[in-house]
DNA sequence: AGCAATTGCTGAGGTAACCTCAATATGAGG
DNA sequence: CCTCATATTGAGGTTACCTCAGCAATTGCT
């Protein structure tokens, strides 16, 4: 019998039935949709809250730098400031040092939008996460790392 | 200091600055990638791919079972199986048990797709798994099963 | 048996979160 | 000044879901 891990999704018929991509899917999906339950309060989705959040960390900072942080098309942030933009979350603001860039900032309410959310413990990693021992959770980072690159 | 859980991994933020959730989505744009990648030949995307393993894998059912173990929505299952079948991958045929319902079953072509695309060794899990210790692909198993519910 | 409620599937239409491929404006180097 | 590169955005596409409504068949209740 195999003690190796059913990587393949093979015929194998391990224990647990799920392939591990299977398994990742599926807490993947319950992220999401925990997520967006959460959020729904304010009108915003997963990803908006993602840069707003990234927004927030490092600052004002082009688009382009933030199509970066957010590892996606230069194109898809654009959707995603206007957005964010429409809500009142954050301002676009030409750069003084490239005409051609353009600034993007969290505003005050979007800030107070952010402490809100987190006040009320309403974020995915709270509710998903949270329920995993501090070993754990050590661990499903390490592991992640490990895979991102 | 926050007083959020620790999510970053108990390292603060200096490592690698990004929260789980952040780490976790990170991950899964690339396996879909990979696995995107990878099955391009086959004209098959991951999920058409995921519904046909796990077809095999119980052989035949009807719709609605398929559609709960794939953990989506009835509608979305028939989307599936439309695209599978326009492929030539399944066959639906009626249940004798019960006329309003419809059995899914992998024909032959479905199936030697299915071992082709194992023979090249080009899924997601040999190329984005494969690189974890079988420590930690079992550490990752776990704990993902923990999440899953 | 008769009729209502339920179940199984699908048509219509929608959404989130991306993508590519131009087009436009600006900047930089020779 | 002219070419090439960079920053953003309009147009349009894709994947992988979703809900809601409708139809057909079955089940439950009387």
């Amino acid at each position: 019998m195999s003690q190796d891990l059913d990587l393949t999704g093979g015929a194998g018929e391990a224990a647990g039935d799920e392939t591990l991509p299977e398994a990742f899917w599926s807490v993947a999906r319950q992220l999401r949709e925990t997520s967006r339950e959460a959020l729904a309060p304010w009108d915003l989705t997963p990803s908006y809250l993602r840069a707003l959040r990234v927004l927030r960390r490092h600052g004002v900072m082009r688009l382009s730098e933030l199509s970066e942080r957010l590892r996606i098309a230069p194109r898809s942030t654009t959707e995603v400031v206007d957005a964010l933009q429409s809500r009142g979350l954050v301002e676009r603001r030409p750069d003084p040092a490239d005409r051609r860039a353009t600034l993007v900032e969290v505003t005050e309410h979007g800030a107070s939008v952010l402490d809100a959310i987190r006040a009320a413990r309403g974020t995915e990693a709270e509710r998903v996460f949270g329920r995993l021992s501090q070993a754990d959770r050590a661990d499903l980072v390490r592991i992640l790392r490990q895979l991102r690159d």
